[in-house]
DNA sequence: GGAAAGCGTAACCTATTAGTTACGCTTTTC
DNA sequence: GAAAAGCGTAACTAATAGGTTACGCTTTCC
């Protein structure tokens, strides 16, 4: 997932399909670099969650998936200070984890290890 | 910025830092690789700013600088939902726990879904 | 002053990544 | 049914990333 928004074209790719879904080609014909090469990086969206694509006919129409974003968001709101809703999510991960602890309780107790 | 975070060392890294400085070789013996391969994990994190080192004699201590998260996260912002609370919570709760779990076991070597 | 501690850098090797061209498979069009 | 449109995949290449060992520079310690 990272490693997904760490490339300048791929992150471009992202910020397109804010506006909703494109084509393969729509997307391929917006950069320098050749169709399959776009095709590739959508790939690596795909695989990563972070687009998802919808077979109409011969076309292929990506849009995003923003649930991974997510993921990211939460792990990047341990660094930022309170602004935003990411303040949010940092008040509530508190309770949501406790919440799940308490749920599943007892099972999975995960030690420590400095590799 | 993006690139230096899709590392997943060096994102171990910066959130052995959250808890306070650290010099480089603290940071080192935490990882199963070799010094210099840290040492150079550190100076592409200087490089991108989310560190920053201080020179205590023979000594280097490193410590977050929080203020580059802020720009991922404005544009990460732009793709996560902003409406409904209860979807958020619905797909928070399970990234969050993750990013709690990964906090204590230190690892993390997750974070591939491949779909 | 010399040994050792603490780190960074250099040189080198390998695995991964991002790009290219060539090609093949469906679906539409005429 | 043949041509063309739309995309993905394969094979190959060049550049980059991340790891290792060897080494050099300061600072501390005796």
């Amino acid at each position: 997932m990272a490693g997904a928004i760490a490339d300048p074209v791929r992150r471009q790719i992202l910020v397109l399909l804010k506006d909703g879904r494109l084509a393969a080609g729509e997307i391929a014909e917006r950069f320098a670099i050749s169709r399959p090469a776009v095709s590739r990086h959508l790939r690596v969206l795909r695989e990563s969650g972070l687009v998802r694509a919808e077979l109409v006919g011969r076309q292929r129409f990506y849009s995003l998936d923003p649930e991974p974003f997510t993921g990211l968001a939460a792990w990047l709101a341990q660094f930022v200070r309170p602004s935003g809703w990411e303040h949010h999510l940092d008040a509530l991960e508190t309770e949501v984890y406790r919440t799940r602890r308490e749920r599943r309780s007892g099972a999975e107790s995960r030690e420590e290890h400095t590799a």
